[in-house]
RNA sequence: GCACCCUUAGCUCAGCGGAUUAGAGCAUCUGACUACGGAUCAGAAGGUCGCAGGUUCGAAUCCUGCAGGGUGCGCCA
């Protein structure tokens, strides 16, 4: 929170406490005002604690009003039924904003917590696709802020890198395998094989059998089958680590599924021995007493004595528990798992694992059509393929404009500004909504968009590089003196709280409006107040406006996981 | 059959631990081009917040029912 919200949400306490309501009684409801003609901040607690005392809301606004402590911070006043208004003095705003212009960001949590982000997780031999974007985007920005707020936070991707697949894909680079095929393209190639395999054992028996017994042999660790599975695995992550390393996405822990392999019958062994699971038609099952899971049990061995996603994702909590002690585990998986993850953690309740587990789900991406976004040939849409195209479609709007700049730094504003248009309007739009992708909508670089946002960015680097002033320039903030001056140092001041919830709520959206907000709050102050024109101390306060600007917008870019450009 | 999600302006969506006249963007219309970057700004118009009840001094927000759309639900992941 920001120092100066945090005193007056303090001195707001205080005036209740004075009021004869006791700060147990809540937070103090100190917020920004709804609508901006009736202050700067506002809270509801007189109303809300008026109810719970059984006294007249007015009664107790007008006590705070009459106790307030915070004279030098906001003046208050009282509106309605008791709505406790209060505007910030000129001191407060610039105090508030002090530290920033020191560098000085955000303050760590209270308590900082051990939290693992289990996103992304594509399978081996097959290419990421449209379906691992939100998961990849999203995922990367929550990691990257609650560790901005201070947490302890571990990224790990949880690859499919086992299961059935493999005997098809065994059989398939046996008998239709090309080395040179692979050497061009491996995961094309391994698509070939596969499909190849599968449509072949579809026909013939034969070539069915042949999977199967690969399969076993792979289970049993048979060490040629091994070597291949391993081939295929290093295949595919370093096609996994392009794309990771163009979207600027980190992992600390890429443990997949087959690195839970031998823990699995310990798993169902454990959870039958303690009663949470037991055999039923053949198979082992959790059942649940819980509304809505009644009727629907949670298989963890199939009657053929195979595992499942289910308890691979078991011992995965279990390992988790046991080597990195976390308080939570945030899944950032897509919302038709839902019923999964409620099994799951209900699950891992019973079994007593003591963790919080959070499933951050999210919508399907869909195509204009509103189904599942699909190729013209009823293909997933390979997430290289849509990365391309947005940095062609964006290096098209930068030759445009900017023939004037250099060749390597139009291609990197068009990486910037493609990839960055890519992760913001994921990032923009609401989690658990589907959302409809439109090259048009997406690339339109107007509205709620990453260029609108980098724009600002860059046009007060632009001021900079026009100032003359060298880089470490002292500037000093003062009172406003205009609106928009006072507008802006309001809407920076919001910036610690913005991101505070988006780390409690898991909602980037929240980011995204609020750089939105700050941007256009920076352009109309930009349009009314001469900058490098103003002289002396209007000209420093003015220039250090712009430099808490450009740094917050840039701290806000970095946490979506954008980069930004000094010019576009 | 059961469960979860969604329904707010023409379109895409914020807001939903209740509160002062429901907000943005796009599209539409009007202005600002001797511009510290017009990839901008200012303004207008546009809504019985799916429907019906209920709780409350006060409901888009909480509760119940209904309708429409989506998703998922024993041996896939």
């Amino acid at each position: 929170m920001n120092p100066i919200i945090r005193e007056l949400e303090g001195a707001l306490g205080g005036a209740l406490a004075g009021a004869g309501l006791a700060g147990g009684a809540g937070p103090a409801d100190f917020r920004p005002c709804a609508d901006a003609r009736h202050g700067d901040y506002q809270s509801n607690a007189a109303m809300v604690l008026a109810k719970e005392a059984r006294r007249k809301p007015s009664e107790i606004a007008a006590a705070v009003r009459a106790g307030w402590g915070g004279v030098g911070l906001a003046e208050v006043t009282v509106a309605g039924p008791g709505f406790l208004n209060f505007r910030l003095t000129d001191a407060a705003l610039v105090r508030g904003l002090a530290g920033r212009l020191a560098g000085r960001y955000i303050e760590p949590v209270d308590a900082p917590k051990t939290l693992i982000v289990d996103f992304s997780a594509p399978n081996v031999a097959k290419s990421m696709h449209v379906g691992h974007i939100r998961s990849t985007v999203l995922g990367d920005c929550l990691q990257r802020v609650a560790r901005y707020v201070g947490h302890r936070v571990i990224s790990d991707n949880h690859i499919g890198d086992w299961g059935t697949q493999f005997g098809k894909l065994i059989v398939g680079l046996r008998r239709f395998g090309s080395e040179d095929r692979l050497a061009a393209d491996p995961i094309g190639e391994m698509e070939r094989l596969y499909k190849r395999a599968h449509e072949a054992s579809q026909s013939d028996p034969e070539v069915q059998e042949a999977a199967r017994l690969e399969l076993k042999k792979l289970q049993e660790g048979d060490p040629e089958n091994l070597a291949v599975w391993r081939r295929f695995r290093e295949l595919s992550q370093s096609a996994f680590d392009g794309i990771y390393g163009r979207l600027g996405v980190r992992f600390d822990e890429t443990l997949g599924e087959s690195f839970y392999n031998p823990m699995l019958r310990g798993v169902v062994e454990d959870l039958v021995a303690r009663g949470v699971a037991r055999e039923s038609e053949g198979a082992i099952c959790v059942f649940f007493e819980e509304a809505g899971l009644k009727d629907k049990p949670f298989l963890i061995r199939k009657s053929d004595g195979a595992a499942l996603y289910a308890t691979t994702d078991l011992a995965t909590v279990k390992h988790r528990v046991e080597t990195f002690r976390p308080d939570e585990i945030w899944y950032v998986v897509d919302m038709r798992q839902s019923l999964h993850f409620q099994q799951l953690f209900a699950t891992v309740r019973r079994w007593g694992l003591g963790v919080e587990l959070r499933h951050v789900g999210f919508g399907s991406i869909l195509g204009a059509d509103k189904r599942p976004l699909k190729t013209r040939e009823g293909d997933p849409v390979k997430l290289e393929a849509l990365l391309e195209e947005a940095v062609a479609r964006a290096r098209a709007m930068v030759d445009e404009r900017r023939g004037d700049l250099g060749e390597e730094e139009r291609r990197d504003i068009s990486e910037v500004l493609g990839i960055g248009s890519v992760k913001y309007a994921d990032l923009v739009q609401n989690r658990h909504l589907d959302y409809v992708f439109e090259w048009d909508r997406l690339l339109s670089f107007d509205g709620n968009t990453a260029p609108y946002v980098l724009n600002a960015y860059v046009r007060i680097q632009s001021i900079f590089r026009k100032s003359g002033d060298p880089e470490d320039a002292g500037y000093e903030l003062g009172p406003p003196s205009h609106p928009r001056e006072r507008e802006l140092m309001l809407r920076l001041l919001q910036w610690e709280d913005v991101v505070a919830q988006v780390a409690e709520e898991q909602r980037p959206h929240h980011l995204c409006f609020y750089l939105f907000g700050l941007a256009g709050c920076f352009h109309a102050f930009f349009e009314d107040c001469p900058v490098l024109k103003a002289e002396g101390g209007l000209r420093s306060h003015r220039l250090a406006l712009c430099r808490v600007t450009a740094g917050t917008l840039r701290a806000g870019c970095e946490l979506l996981g954008l980069r930004t450009v000094e010019r576009m």
